[in-house]
DNA sequence: ACAAACTATTGAAATATTTCACAAAGTGTA
DNA sequence: TACACTTTGTGAAATATTTCAATAGTTTGT
């Protein structure tokens, strides 16, 4: 199984990752692919299509040991611990993303924050806040990843500004749609998409 | 066009809604193809393609009104203002989420939210925050959404409450797994997943 | 040690999706 | 009107993904 690993099967990779470490939080050690199938909304043989891409991780009759799946797709996926990420904008979105930094992200960090309101610059959920005046100043060195946490009608702006600084991918959860150069990575996370799909295969389901 | 709509086609169709939700508002009345392929990241046969299951949307040499179809969009993945929803948890992620609830969600209602933390409950956002203690009896009747905006260790006992209560839809901010009931649609946001798909494309590109 | 029951692996078939290539229809200008 | 451009719409080819079906390796019970 040395063969490129097809776009779908990628895309499910973090997905895959989620659902094992659910299970590794309750106890488990082992899985069988048609657990994860059910976790997933897929079928049991892309799951286990999906996995044999990463060579023989299971044994039949038994299932597949977590830990070795986890670390496998860790490897696969580009461990990101290493991954700086600076905020943009700390206001409740920012400070729920902050929450999760401290608990829960195990794939990249965020490092520090920016703001424009006074209130929210210091020190929050041990991550250091700067006012936006400062950018230029307290940018920290090498930081490519940025989340922007703001109104839809500044991201554009302070996409921008970013970009002039080295960064080379966002996380956007304003509205709107970022303009960017080739090459840079844009991930956008609109909350009202996400309802309005939920809405649609809600329907589907309901008369 | 009266062939069934793929599946893949569908699954783009909010987000054709949010492109050409952004160009509205910036006054333009069309949009070409090539356009539209830019926004979403695909090829702009694949967007006329899309299009072309609603029926004769364009005109050659011009391209597409975006009011006309805005509307059959909507018309298609089913306008849900009408839709109610209950947020469960109003932290700083709930909070977030009420905020857009004014401004920006054209596809559902958050009708009240319910929490724990007596700091949280009144009115906010002009929405009505409830203790969960008194959930069964300040529940709105007949609504079917919710959104789980609360700590992943307690998800699932409100899960397993608000289908008790006749809920049949989920959005999932809390990380971990939800367990339901067949024919009951789960959408999981997970802040720790969209952060590792980012880092994992972001590796693609860059070394 | 053997049999029965599981469960992963994988080539090949079936489906689904995207892209190509060009026809068809409208636009704008002189 | 005629003509040169644009841009959509779509059959068919190319790709990609999922599912089927048969095989092979493990475990568990006796």
């Amino acid at each position: 199984m040395d063969k490129k690993i097809p776009f779908a099967t990628r895309e499910r990779y973090p997905e895959y990752l989620r659902a094992l470490r659910y299970y590794q939080n309750k106890g488990h050690d082992k899985i069988m692919s048609n657990e994860l199938a059910r976790e997933l909304g897929i079928n049991s043989t892309s799951v286990r299509r999906d996995i044999s891409y990463l060579g023989h991780m299971g044994r039949q009759g038994y299932g597949y040991d977590i830990k070795k799946l986890i670390d496998e797709l860790k490897k696969e996926l580009g461990d990101g611990k290493d991954e700086g990420i600076v905020l943009m904008g700390v206001g409740n979105m920012g400070k729920a993303l902050l929450k999760y930094n401290t608990f829960s992200f195990q794939v990249g960090t965020i490092v520090c924050g920016f703001d424009v309101d006074p209130n929210n610059i210091g020190i929050i959920e041990d991550v250091p806040v700067y006012h936006y005046k400062d950018l230029h100043t307290k940018f920290p060195k090498g930081v490519k990843m940025a989340i922007l946490a703001l109104p839809g009608n500044v991201a554009q702006t302070v996409a921008d500004e970013l970009m002039a600084l080295g960064v080379t991918a966002f996380i956007n959860f304003s509205d709107g749609v970022l303009k960017t150069r080739r090459r840079v990575i844009v991930e956008s996370v609109d909350l009202a998409t996400i309802v309005q799909e939920v809405i649609y295969k809600f329907k589907q389901v309901n008369g």
